[in-house]
DNA sequence: CGATATCTATGATCGCGGTCACAGAAGAGA
DNA sequence: TCTCTTCTGTGACCGCGATCATAGATATCG
């Protein structure tokens, strides 16, 4: 998988994991090891018991961690998923030694902020149908059909809505023609917008 | 004002905007040329005409144009507003020649985007009250008295609330003994938590 | 200093979405 | 295959919070 950060981790050997739904990747407060890569599968990143942040295959988390001594967050599998992990020291020592990795590092930060803020505004959005929308948006599906990789159970909670509201709301924009639907998971937002 | 990226953008002489409200610090679309601090008011970054971000004082936008050819969103003045911008050239040529400069930058982002998922985990809470609680706890209210920044109908906003429920909820905080104030900006959660 | 805008605050009403309840469809495992 | 679980989906009810209305308290500015 040619993955946005591959060029920043490829002097670096990981150590692979092959993990069952509900497996710890790591816990908060632990001490710092590694920086991961999901491959396959999906790993939500909780604090205080609540869902922060759900890492899908191609994205790296705990880069957070990489500069404090602990683990700000839980990382637990959802569904089995293989995932890399590249010893912070490593990184670390790799990151100082090269420069220009070290800018693509920072870069791919920025943009993993970028998303995390867009991510906050959703959740601003007041109404179901605006959130699902903004959602729908930001994964493309105004551009062509999309395929969401996860169960739409999931989703609906990862934008603040109970799966029911979540699945009325599809209905609804269904019924409105701004939604089309390809089986259960396809997408394509066709309707008024550019 | 001693910002977290103090040290990072020390070395560069930035050009001052003082800005009005509406007034445009760049486009989507255009050649980068710098990242911005703001010093004063908010910016709002948006992206095919929705808010993606609203940048508070203190905190740096743009950082993510940093290494791109084209500003990926619009940002416009909330208001009348003062910020920094520091030339793009610049910044790179210096992150590129110190090192780690350039690894406390990484650590800025990543700190950003620790801060990002804490928000997001907020926005997911249901429930007025709980939602109040956990800002305030975030903010230090549980450790003694704390004294919030800006007006309380903008953090309604924040947290997702409308000022008029926000109050409404800070009401019942204190008539059930949780919540202290000293005046209208001054807050302490007392009461069985930790 | 007085005029004006903003912030803080509370009450009444109403609709959205959470909760509960139920069920078919699809997938996993024996 | 059959069983069991999870996912997908819909309906009924009702409570929370958005909205509308109003007003005193503060802040801002000429």
């Amino acid at each position: 998988m040619a993955a946005d950060y591959a060029k920043i981790l490829e002097g670096i050997t990981p150590k692979r994991m092959v993990l069952a739904d509900g497996d710890v990747v790591m816990r908060a407060g632990e001490r710092v090891s590694a920086i991961f890569a999901v491959e396959n599968g999906h790993v939500a990143l909780s604090r205080h018991g609540s869902v922060v942040h759900v890492a899908d295959p191609g994205t790296l988390f705990g880069e957070s961690g990489l500069f404090s001594e602990t683990n700000p967050v839980d990382a637990v599998a959802r569904g089995p998923a293989v995932v890399s992990a590249y010893p912070q020291e490593h990184v670390l020592l790799f990151l100082r030694a090269h420069p220009e990795i070290n800018m693509a590092f920072s870069a791919y930060l920025a943009r993993r902020l970028n998303a995390a803020r867009a991510r906050i505004e959703l959740a601003k959005l007041k109404g179901a149908e605006a959130r699902v929308v903004a959602f729908l948006t930001q994964a493309g599906a105004a551009q062509g059909w999309i395929k969401v990789g996860q169960p739409l159970s999931h989703i609906a909670a990862d934008i603040g809505l109970t799966h029911e509201a979540f699945y009325r709301t599809l209905r609804k924009l269904v019924d409105k023609g701004v939604l089309e639907r390809n089986g259960r998971r396809g997408f394509w937002l066709r309707g008024g917008n550019e």
